[in-house]
DNA sequence: AAATATTGGTAAAGCGCTTTCGCAAATTTG
DNA sequence: CAAATTTGCGAAAGCGCTTTACCAATATTT
């Protein structure tokens, strides 16, 4: 057994004859020492193994590297939410490289609960990510009034820097691929309207359609993102008797649940019908048919969310960003003559 | 805008007119003080928005409430790894219900890059979740020896207390299902065997064929887990002119690429091979044709690996524990009479 | 060589909280 | 009613680090 016991500032301030201050200084080279007696001081550290106290630091410094994250999803998965968590891991790699931890925001703390303000007091929280919220309470509101800094991945909020795709320019996207590929029959199946992405493709989707006179279109709605609902939504669209030749999907698990539907009755995707889905979820490659799709930048949305965070916390002020997106092409859009 | 100072404890003790000490008696529910001055106290503590600092607590009571994870995957995809962030996520509720939050310990704090020990010294982690390890460095044998709190949730390292799945049964099952079906001539295509999962599942397989002389069977054994080396064993297999009617697969992204590339050479799933997954990855339900696999309990997995480091923290031992499995029929697997 | 500037180092206060110990007042006991 | 407990509270030290202000010893300028 070697000594495992901590060492702190003041053995080595002993074990090197110096004075803590001294010490200190040499630890973080600041102060005036000369460099001789830095040299001696940081040996004694590496011998004693000398690691600092992070909570000393932070208490002296009143700086914490702490980075929150509100991240409370609708689905109850966490982690696994396949669009989510990528955005998450890129703004993980992120601010680690600048030296930040992150942690997680929606918690009831040891017995009581608190705000997300409160927390944030609690933990010295310097900045918050807001990856996935929705909810109507006044959390988010509180914590944008107390000036911490924040920054978020979805559009919902006004008056905080937003990085997102640019979800108009995918709704062009896709349709005018669909209008390329020869098609005039074009019907979108919109997410749920209380998202501003859904809104955003879908304007999308319009301002292509009100480009050309030849192009017919329906519009559908659905409830949210899931399988079901696009299934529950494609059967509105076969009911219809009113079959288009393509589907804008704005979301690729509902677009899985068209497929599926479509499948059902007998409608082959693509020589039928064309479906284009809007994510570039992972596993999607793998689906049969392989999904085509916008893709989002996900990864890059993250890095560029947390470069933002950091820029505020470092005093900067930054606005919004749009992040751009591409067509995937794969096996579910056919030629149309 | 109201007063946004945070008030500290000197501040409570002058507005009330009470010491420092015992203000914290009241606001900690401890030592002696009268009912009556308590609840003056948290009256005033109320009002000045009080919140205690986490440093100064920490600093004081040095306790963290900081678990560390250790979670660093191969393929570099982080959250987004379908199989370990379930876990994780599992883990993350069962914790934050005891008050702990997580941290993770892949990192370079600022300039300098510390040790997975010296970093749990630094932060003053409690105790640490190996999630997703595999390396052969010295950082996990130092933390064993260090005396930090472990569990793991990979079978990879002795001496440490493990949650994992029970994966001998797995494959028991898995095979006992496809010879139930009436399968006599069952290959296995297993995963790599450097990891103790992939060994454990080929343990199951041979137990069950080694009890029924009547199959016949071949073993086949990948590289890794891919998608990709699930394709190139299958071609083997292929190659090998003497069919299977059922493959045992040991995970499901290699069943995925075993059924691609068996259809490619017309063989149908699961009319000509009957094809088992093992994993249950979330998203694979939605597969065509969607894969009966063998489900691991993840969210279990992680609550009760959190269960465990939580016992160890509070100075109670542990050993490892086995999750049990089950089959999830879909459609992959048929009878053969 | 005297006046000035620079260098190398230290003492001590402060960050915000907890906890031990002691003491007076109030309460219970014999 | 005196003696023994118990109750309610505060002074002060401690957790480990940073930083300001200051001092003595050198080094630099006239």
């Amino acid at each position: 057994m070697k000594m495992k016991q901590k060492a702190n500032i003041y053995e080595l301030a002993r074990a090197s004859g110096f004075s803590v201050s001294t010490v200190s200084k040499a630890l973080n080279h600041t102060g005036r020492i000369s460099e001789a007696t830095r040299q001696k001081i940081l040996k004694i550290a590496s011998e004693l193994n000398y690691i600092p106290s992070y909570h000393a630091k932070a208490l002296s410094l009143n700086k914490s590297w702490i980075i929150g994250i509100i991240y409370s999803d609708n689905l109850g998965i966490g982690f696994s939410h396949p669009h989510f968590s990528v955005i998450l891991e890129g703004f993980k790699q992120e601010v680690e490289k600048e030296g930040y931890e992150i942690t997680f925001i929606n918690r009831n703390m040891g017995n009581r609960s608190m705000t997300y303000l409160e927390f944030c007091q609690y933990r010295h929280v310097e900045g918050v990510f807001i990856v996935n919220y929705y909810s109507l309470s006044k959390q988010v509101p509180q914590l944008i009034e107390s000036g911490i800094p924040l920054v978020s991945a979805d559009a919902g909020f006004d008056h905080i820097p937003t990085v997102t795709s640019n979800d108009v320019l995918g709704g062009v996207l896709a349709t005018q691929y669909l209008y390329n590929l020869g098609h005039r029959k074009i019907d979108h199946l919109a997410g749920p309207s209380y998202t501003i992405s859904a809104q955003h493709r879908k304007k999308g989707f319009m301002q292509v359609v009100s480009e050309h006179q030849d192009i017919t279109s329906h519009i559908y709605e659905a409830n949210n993102y899931s399988i079901e609902d696009g299934y529950q939504q494609a059967l509105k669209i076969i009911e219809s008797n009113d079959l288009p030749t393509a589907i804008f999907v704005a979301g690729d698990w509902m677009a899985l649940g068209v497929i599926q539907a479509l499948k059902e009755h007998h409608i082959s995707v693509p020589e039928d019908i064309s479906v284009i889905g809007y994510d570039d979820l992972e596993f999607l490659k793998y689906s049969q048919p392989a999904l085509t799709t916008v893709s989002q930048n996900k990864l890059e949305i993250g890095k560029r969310a947390a470069q933002y965070l950091i820029q505020q916390i470092n005093g900067e002020t930054v606005s919004s960003l749009n992040v751009d997106v591409e067509i995937i092409e794969r096996d579910t859009c056919q030629k149309r003559l």
